[in-house]
Order: C-alpha cells, then sequence, then structure tokens
RNA sequence: GGGUUGGUAGCUCAGGGGUUAGAGCGCACGCCUGAUAAGCGUGAGGCCGGUGGUUCAAAUCCACCUCGACCCA
C-alpha cells in the first residue's frame, strides 16, 4: 500500500459561488431598489395581462413625521399580500395613499406662526391652508422614501392624496351625496371650549392640569306631583334628592339627574344639626348609602337616621324640581324659565365614588350628560356665549361670566351659589382641587360648552333607493360586516358588531380651517328642523365639484364664492356658507370613492379585496369607509378587513420615547437592513401585538443567518449556473423524489398560507423544511454524490435537478417575505439587468409528486438514521470515533416490512456511514434486544478499510485500484473524468 | 370603570379534556474542517400568568383575580 498522499481535492465539484456569507444588507439594499426602479417592476406587473385582479386598498397614513416601527408593521405586511397574490396569479395592485388634512398639521403650521411672531388671527384662512398643504406635501416625500427604503412594492410614482383637487372634489360630492340623501342635520353637542380663545378645542388640544373648583351638594326637591309612587316607597313628600356638582354655573342648565341602578341609595333623614345649619333637622333627603358618612361631615349635621333603602325602580319613578322654580327675572317677572320637570334617570356613568350618586345632568355641558339626553330626548340649552358670559336673555344670570377672557374665574359661580343659599338649596360646599381641562395654547381653563355641529343620521332611512341591504346606514353597515365582509383574525368582526350597535350619529364638522369644507348652504333665519333649512339642489352641488376640480378646496373659501354659485338659481343674500371643515373621517372614509371607483388603476366593482390596518381602525377607517359607503353605495367598500396588533418592547411594554425602548425603522433598517425588519413581522403573531427590541432582533438576525446560508449551499452546487438539463422526474432516485413529494406539500401549504394571509405559517414552514429536511438531511446525504460523484451519472444530474427546483420554488415562495435577499440570490445565479425574481409566479407542481407512501417510507427511515446517529454519537462522546465515516454499523431487524424498506435504499449514505450492514434476526430467542425498540437496533462497528483519498469513506479494498488510494467508486469517476 | 383581546421553554411560535407538553432559533457539550465568521450530532431548559371549580382526568372547559395591549368612558 502506498502511503504516498495524492491531492484529489481538484477532481471533486466542490460548492462555488460568489454569493457571500454576510449580507451587508443596509449596503446592499438600496442597489437592488434602484435595479427594480431602472426596470419599473411595478408597471411591469402591470403588463402580464388576462390576470383576476387582487385590489389591497392602502389607509392614508398621516402625513406628518417620521414613520415609526407600527407604520412599517402594516406596510410590510400589505407587501406580503401584494406579492404574494401577485406571485399566485393574480394582477395585485397596491395604490398608495397619505390623508393630509386635519388639525395635527394645521396646528403645526400654526406653531410655526408663533415661532415666527405671527398670529394666527392676522394670517388669512387660504394662506394658512396653502402653508398646511406645504407641510403635508414635504411630509409625504419624506414618508414616500421612508417607506420604499422597506421594499414596498406600489405605484408609488402616482399615489393618492386626500388633498388632490380630485380627491377633494370628490369628498365633497360625497358629503353632498348625505345632504341630499336626508342623513345630514345640523344638531348641536357639547365640546370643550375655550373662552380665551373663544374655540373649541380638539382633545389633543386639551392638558390636563390641577384647578380649584367650589363643589356643592345641592338639593332637588321632590316634585310631589310628578312623581309616582311615593307613598308607597314610603319617600315624604318634603324629600330632597342630593346632588353634588363641581361646576354650579351649569346648574341653570341642568336638565335631569342621574343614578346608577348598582348602587345602593337610601332615604335618610337629619336628625340633629346646628342651629344656623343649610341643612336643617327633620329634613329628608334621598342618597346613596356609601356617600352619606361624607356627605354628613360636610354638611356639618351632627346626627342623621336612615329611614330605608330605596330601589332602583322606585328612583326611576321620581321626577324633581328644579332649585331655581319659581324665580323669575325683573324683565320677564311672569316667566319662570326653570318651571320644568327633572326626571331621574339611569345612567352607568354614575359612581359612588365621591358626591353623592345623584349626578346633576346638564345637556349642553357634558359628554355623559349629552348622551344620556339622546337617549331620553331632553332638551339642550344654549346658555353659554362664545366669551363664556351666559346669553344676556338669561333670567337672574344673564351676562354673569364664567371665566373672564384671561382665564380667570368669574363671578357666574358665586352668584349662582348665593341663589342656592338664598333659595335653601345649598347643602354644603368645599374646596376641591382636582385634574381639570385646560387649553394647550392659553393654559386657561376650558367649559364644555353647547355648539351647533353637523351629524349624519345613521338609524335614519336613506332616501337613496338602495335599501338592498336595509333601509339606515346602522342597518346596511351591520348587514355587510356580519353577513359579507371577511375578517382576519375572526375577532374583528365581533370588534366592530359591538362599536357598531351602540355607535351614535357621525359628527361630520369641525371648527377648522385645513379640511374639504361642509359644503352647503343654509337659509337665513330657518330654524335648523325646517324643510327648507338646507338647499338641497343638484346644479348647485354640481357648481360646487366643478369648482373644486378646478382649484382645490380652497376655492369655497375664496371671495364671493357663494356668489358664484348661487348666481342664477337663488339670491345668495337668503343663504349662508357654512365654513365648518369636514371631520378627517370622512376624507379617509371617501378614499374608496376617490382611488378605487375613479382611478384608472381601481377596481373594476369601486371594491376592495382587502383593508389592512392595526387594530385601532375598529374604530378609525373601517368604520368610517364604512358608513361613508353605506350612505352612498348601500354597502361595504371591502370584501376583507385584515387587523393587525400593536408593537411593543421587549417585555410587552408600550414603546414610549421617555421609557428609550422605541425601535425606529430609520435604524433598524441602517443596522440590519429592511429584510431583517421584514423578517421580523413574518415570525410573528401579527393577531396579537407583537414584541420588538435587541434580544429579539437578534433571533431574527441568526434565523436570516441559517436561512442564507442554505441557500449559499444550493447556489454553490448548481455553481451559479441557470441551465439545468430537464429530467424525467418519475426516473430520480427515492431520496429525490421524496424532495419532490415534500415541494408539492410545502407548495400547498404555501398558498394556502399566503391566501390566508398566514405569513407566519408560511415562513416557518420553509424555514423548517430548509433547516430539518434539506440542511440536515437531504444535502447532508447528497454531500458525497455533489461532490464525489461523477457529474453525468442519472443520481448527480436528479440531484442537481432538485436544487434546481428547490432554487426556483424556495426564492419565489419566500421573494414576498424576502424581496431583497431573494433577488439577490436570484440574480446571483440569473444576472441580468432587466429580470427579477418578482416578475415570477410561485412555479408548478407536479400532481404526481404528491405521495404519501413514499412520505411514510422515508418517515421510517429517517427514524432509524436518527438511532444510528444516536449510537454514533455514544461512540463519539467515548472518544472511540470522531465521523461517522468510521463506522459501519449493523442493524438487527425483526420487522419483515422494516428489513424489505431498508434493503431498498442506499442506507450507507443516508447514514453517511463508510458501510452499514441491515440483518434479519428472528424474534424468537432474543425478543429483548429490539423490543421497545421499534423493531431494531443498532449495533456499533468501526469501518474497516483504509480511507478514500478522495471521498474519505473507510473502506475494504482502498488502494487497490488504477488510481492511488481511492476507492473503487472514486477509481472509476476519475477515470470517466480524464476522458 | 366598560367593551375587545392576549399571557405555553431565554426568544418567536405550535398544540388544545386523555400516556413522559412540541418545533425552530438561541444555549451547553461534542464532531468535522470539502457549506468553514459555515455545517453535522447530542443534550439541558416549562407549577402551559395565579386561585378556585366542573370532571375518573384540565395547559385545554367555567368563574374570579393578576399583568399587558387596543378602543371607549
Amino acid at each position: 500500500m502506498s502511503t504516498q498522499t495524492v491531492d484529489y481535492k481538484s477532481s471533486l465539484r466542490l460548492p462555488k459561488t460568489t454569493f457571500p456569507m454576510r449580507a451587508g444588507l443596509p449596503q446592499k439594499e438600496p442597489g437592488i431598489l434602484s435595479g427594480w426602479d431602472e426596470i419599473g417592476i411595478y408597471d411591469q406587473l402591470r403588463e402580464k395581462k388576462g390576470r383576476e385582479t387582487f385590489i389591497l386598498h392602502d389607509g392614508p397614513p398621516y402625513a406628518n413625521g417620521h414613520l415609526h416601527i407600527g407604520h412599517a408593521l402594516n406596510k410590510v405586511l400589505k407587501d406580503f399580500v401584494v406579492r404574494s397574490q401577485q406571485q399566485m396569479g393574480k394582477d395585485s395592485r397596491y395604490v398608495p395613499g397619505w390623508d393630509c388634512h386635519g388639525l395635527p398639521i394645521e396646528w403645526k403650521v400654526e406653531e410655526n406662526y408663533r415661532e415666527r411672531g405671527i398670529y394666527k388671527e392676522d394670517v388669512s384662512i387660504l394662506d394658512l391652508r396653502r402653508e398646511c398643504r406645504e407641510f403635508a406635501k414635504n411630509w409625504i416625500n419624506i414618508q414616500r422614501l421612508e417607506f420604499c427604503r422597506l421594499g414596498v412594492i406600489g405605484k408609488w410614482n402616482d399615489p393618492y392624496l386626500t388633498m388632490d383637487y380630485h380627491a377633494e372634489a370628490v369628498i365633497a360630492e360625497e358629503f353632498m351625496k348625505f345632504l341630499m340623501n336626508g342623513t345630514l342635520y345640523q344638531g348641536s353637542k357639547p365640546v370643550l371650549w375655550s373662552t380665551v380663545e373663544k374655540t373649541a378645542l380638539a382633545e389633543a388640544e386639551v392638558e390636563y392640569e390641577d384647578h380649584t373648583s367650589q363643589s356643592i351638594w345641592v338639593k332637588f326637591p321632590v316634585d310631589t306631583i310628578l312623581s309616582k309612587g311615593l307613598a308607597k316607597a314610603g319617600i315624604p313628600e318634603e324629600t330632597s334628592v342630593i346632588i353634588w356638582t363641581t361646576t354650579a354655573w351649569t346648574l341653570p342648565s341642568n336638565k335631569a339627574i342621574c343614578f346608577n341602578p348598582t348602587i345602593t341609595y337610601s332615604l335618610f333623614e337629619v336628625t340633629e344639626a346646628p342651629e344656623d345649619n343649610w341643612f336643617r333637622e327633620g329634613e329628608y333627603f334621598l342618597l346613596a348609602d356609601n356617600l352619606m358618612e361624607e356627605t354628613a361631615k360636610v354638611s356639618r349635621i351632627t346626627a342623621y337616621r336612615k329611614i330605608k333603602t330605596v330601589s332602583s325602580g322606585e328612583l326611576g319613578q321620581l321626577v324633581c324640581e328644579h332649585p331655581f322654580r319659581g324665580m323669575v327675572s325683573e324683565q320677564e317677572p311672569d316667566v319662570n324659565r326653570w318651571d320644568y320637570p327633572v326626571p331621574l334617570l339611569s345612567g352607568d356613568h354614575v359612581t359612588d365614588e365621591a358626591g353623592t350618586g345623584f349626578v346633576h345632568t346638564a345637556p349642553s355641558h357634558g359628554d355623559d350628560d349629552f348622551m344620556i339626553a339622546r337617549k331620553h330626548n331632553l332638551h339642550m340649552t344654549h346658555n353659554v356665549n362664545e366669551d363664556g358670559r351666559f346669553r344676556s336673555s338669561l333670567p337672574i344670570f344673564g351676562g354673569l361670566d364664567i371665566f373672564n377672557s384671561n382665564g380667570k374665574e368669574g363671578a357666574a359661580n358665586n352668584i349662582i351659589i348665593a341663589n342656592l343659599i338664598t333659595k335653601g338649596k345649598l347643602v354644603a360646599r368645599r374646596k376641591l382641587v382636582h385634574s381639570y381641562p385646560h387649553s394647550w395654547r392659553s393654559k386657561a381653563p376650558l367649559i364644555y360648552r353647547n355648539t351647533p355641529q353637523w351629524f349624519v343620521a345613521i338609524d335614519k332611512d336613506v332616501d337613496d333607493n338602495q335599501s338592498g341591504e336595509g333601509t339606515t346606514i346602522r342597518e346596511r353597515a351591520l348587514n355587510a360586516i356580519n353577513h359579507k365582509v371577511n375578517w382576519t383574525p375572526q375577532s374583528g368582526q365581533n370588534r366592530i358588531n359591538s362599536m357598531l350597535e351602540k355607535r351614535p350619529d357621525w359628527v361630520l364638522s369641525r371648527q377648522r380651517a385645513w379640511g374639504v369644507p361642509l359644503t352647503c348652504f343654509i337659509k337665513k333665519g330657518a330654524n335648523p328642523e325646517a324643510k327648507n333649512f338646507l338647499l338641497k339642489d343638484q346644479r348647485v352641488n354640481d357648481r360646487i365639484s366643478a369648482m373644486i376640480k378646478e382649484g382645490g378646496a380652497d376655492t369655497w373659501y375664496e371671495e364671493n364664492t357663494k356668489e358664484k354659485i348661487l348666481e342664477g338659481l337663488y339670491k345668495s343674500e337668503d343663504y349662508e356658507q357654512v365654513t365648518d371643515i369636514l371631520d378627517v373621517w370622512f376624507d379617509s372614509g371617501s378614499t374608496h370613492a376617490f382611488v378605487l371607483r375613479d382611478r384608472d388603476d381601481g377596481s373594476h366593482d369601486g371594491m376592495a379585496d382587502l383593508y389592512l390596518e392595526g387594530t385601532d381602525q375598529h374604530r378609525g377607517w373601517f368604520q368610517s369607509s364604512l358608513l361613508q359607503s353605506c350612505g352612498t353605495n348601500g354597502r361595504a367598500p371591502y370584501r376583507g378587513v385584515l387587523t393587525h396588533g400593536f408593537t411593543l418592547d421587549e417585555k410587552g411594554k408600550k414603546m414610549s420615547k421617555s421609557l428609550g425602548n422605541t425601535v425606529s425603522p430609520e435604524d433598524l433598517v441602517k443596522k440590519h437592513g429592511a429584510d431583517i425588519l421584514r423578517l421580523w413581522v413574518a415570525q410573528s403573531d401579527y393577531t396579537s401585538d407583537l414584541r420588538i427590541g435587541p434580544n429579539i432582533l437578534q433571533t431574527v438576525i441568526d434565523s436570516y443567518r441559517r436561512l442564507r446560508n442554505a441557500f449559499r449551499f444550493i447556489l454553490g452546487n448548481l455553481h451559479d449556473t441557470s441551465e439545468v438539463e430537464e429530467i424525467d422526474w418519475t426516473t430520480m432516485p427515492d431520496l429525490e423524489r421524496w424532495v419532490l413529494h415534500r415541494i408539492s406539500e410545502l407548495d400547498e401549504t404555501v398558498r394556502k398560507g399566503y391566501a390566508e394571509y398566514d405569513f407566519r405559517g408560511v415562513y416557518s414552514e420553509i424555514f423548517n423544511f430548509l433547516n430539518s429536511d434539506l440542511s440536515r438531511f437531504y444535502f447532508d446525504i447528497r454531500k458525497d454524490s455533489l461532490y464525489c460523484g461523477y457529474p453525468e451519472s442519472q443520481q448527480y444530474m436528479a440531484t442537481l435537478k432538485v436544487l434546481d427546483m428547490l432554487f426556483n420554488f424556495l426564492t419565489t415562495w419566500l421573494a414576498p417575505i424576502l424581496p431583497f435577499t431573494m433577488e439577490e440570490i436570484w440574480q446571483s445565479r440569473n444576472p441580468s439587468s432587466s429580470d427579477s425574481v418578482h416578475l415570477h409566479d410561485f412555479p408548478q407542481v407536479e400532481p404526481g409528486w404528491r405521495n404519501d407512501n413514499l412520505a411514510k417510507k422515508w418517515n421510517k427511515i429517517r427514524e432509524v438514521r436518527r438511532v444510528v446517529n444516536a449510537e454514533i454519537e455514544n461512540q463519539r462522546v467515548a472518544k472511540v470515533i470522531g465521523s461517522s465515516l468510521e463506522v459501519h454499523p449493523r442493524i438487527l431487524v425483526e420487522d419483515e416490512e422494516l428489513y424489505n424498506l431498508l434493503m431498498s435504499v442506499p442506507l450507507d449514505d443516508i447514514c453517511i456511514t463508510s458501510q452499514i450492514d441491515v440483518v434479519k434476526v428472528s424474534p424468537e430467542g432474543n425478543k429483548s434486544e429490539t423490543e421497545g425498540n421499534n423493531g431494531f437496533r443498532v449495533e456499533f462497528n468501526l469501518a474497516k478499510g483504509d480511507k478514500c483519498q478522495r471521498c474519505w469513506k473507510i473502506l475494504p479494498g482502498v488502494g487497490s485500484f488504477f488510481h492511488q488510494g481511492v476507492c473503487g467508486r472514486c477509481d472509476e469517476v476519475l477515470t470517466l473524468l480524464e476522458t
């Protein structure tokens, strides 16, 4: 035997590829992006004709500020959908959009004015709107770049904007449909109001700070005529209901008292009190039991007794007198403005944490009050003017100010309290420091003030001849969400349903500047309930929409607009032009009209296949779009809705700058690349909240590396060549056919997963396949053949063909999730300046690949292999061997079927041992040998012979062939290679 | 406070009345040095958020609590 070693390495076909192990995504991705740009990939995909469309309609993000991780999550999920639908054979279009109007932008612009020392009042509305438009435009451009950087495919060079003139015109048109179909009405609603700025404030403009108020306990005497069942309930006629309030000034506007049926109330009597006390001995009153003690303390009564508990049923029968009943003004001595009944109403908002358990209710001056009022048809009052003074016509209190123009407390509270004392209706008063709304700008305390607003009635029959799905907007909406729309996850249906069932009419109007106006006119001097209050004339509407299409919504605010529009049709001096703007949710709720219906790349029926947003949009866009569309089209604008959760930090906490636990998409992309961000999305369960942070990202990076290396192996063995000879799959070895079987299984789960938007399922299926079936099994086994086999042998060609197929399936399957990396992989095998993996659909599988019997067989073989591995590991740990090629095991099999099965495959290759023996043993005699081992047992033996210098197997006969130091197989291959 | 929703290994997730609760990654140990800042093998990790109930049997069903999230108040 020769001791001389020959270097046979050059005769091997070792993997060779230029595809680097380390990705360098942050550097590489921008280049890939510009490649896509150059070939115009989105438009090129649109050229594929004859495909069914799939329309994911983009929910427009708001154009103010950089993207946060939630935006990224949303757009990445959308991109998964868009790309996967396309590759499954659809024409999958995606038109991104932006929400441009609204308060936050108007605000920032105002802020800029302030910084420049300009007062908002000195700026014309047209100038302000111009600045807002510029502001939005600027951020749209920034966000567009940021979204594109994430690899999101779409019509980025022609997105939709809610501030496009066409969009503004359509929004106005859509609004006017509500004007015409009878659901629009003017009502009023309490809003937070600044008496300093004389304007309504949005919730976002409100700061809560401590404020000292006078809290008062007030008697509302029971109305003995109107109350029912007084005697039966054992309530004396001279009983009072005691309420508690911190806003004495709202008492003149009181219309009801609320109680909570879950609280226990009782009838009490004052049995002892100081001589000069407001609350006198012998007075009867009603109060929540839990609050009696506290009330006794503040009202200085020294003893009281509980007479009996009063049920909520009994309370509901009571009606009180207003404490100011009988008070008249000098101007109107005959009119008593407070001569109305004050009913006791049940309300969930009432608590027994403070006060008396009875809540004084002024419909015009509180949210809860307003809702109760609406439920019980209580009258709204208009007692408070813009400047925070009572209207001058209000008896007794007319002209008093609540807060003056400096935000300091006015006379109203004190004079009202003084009157209560005079009338013997005050029980107690206390100063109270509590959290109270203040203006973000002036820091002045705010009040709730009733202001006229425009509403869409959602329980009124819609006059539009589209009643197939219901006559009211609510009916249509409920019908749609419960019978027509497909929800992902299913829980979304329940969620939006419970919100829709309860929601009130839609408040459309905002007293702001930056938006689409409510383009309508009202008859001067007409009552809002009057038939001619609103000007309804299609000719007028047409002029308005033509005007806006031409010059944008700004034109509404130009001089003489009213005259121009009404010219020749109506006397303009008879009408007043509404200048309020629409709620921005109406803008975005109308996107289906100006995008899906109106754009060439919209959808054939104006409906989207999918809306995809965060779960907060159940109240937002999903609902506004639904209501808008049900009012204008009588149906939902979408067939499917997908919702995702929110992004949290690693501990499941909300992200916030102050906690320092934020992850910005920009940083992430700069540091790790967009594909890592996308892979994080793919690995997460978007149906609940998603966690992200450095540790979680590290595991994403790890799995990315692993995946990348598996592809590198495929590329290396394909030697970066794109041409692989066709061969008939039926002639392939068992093992290759098993891989084909797995591909066909995967094909089914991948397509099904994508169709159901189960990206995590798709990814984990593919990832596990790559690891468990390929790297650990198939690749490991076939390395011998790929490296050492004869390149023209049938088996080698079959393996190569399977690698080729795997390449095509895997790159396309993963392309929606990892568009950059799959492109890099695709290009490194098929370099081309015009091709892209994203132009290719998922390949088709052959029906014959699926072979469940074959799968069963290979499962069994892998089980045997696992046991062989375990035995080899034992010897390795014992330092008997290192490599598995040093082993020549024997497998003792009792089971006939298993024996035949093992004999039918090259088990030495499969176990990566130099040789292997399979021996049939009889079950008699040594039953225990294989019992509990599934009918077989592994016996360890060292491989005998010499190590082949080429393939490293240890075999007898090595060295006895023509080529030095090699085994028979290698000798043969070397000979063939030389010819 | 209400509605909705979630809590399974260090991480991301499967499972879902019935043997010793699974996967992948990570980790530890070992091997290989012809996927090499890679690959292979083996292994250790879990009072399945808590308490109580229903049941022969609960991670799974029910109730309550707790911790988080979204929306609302």
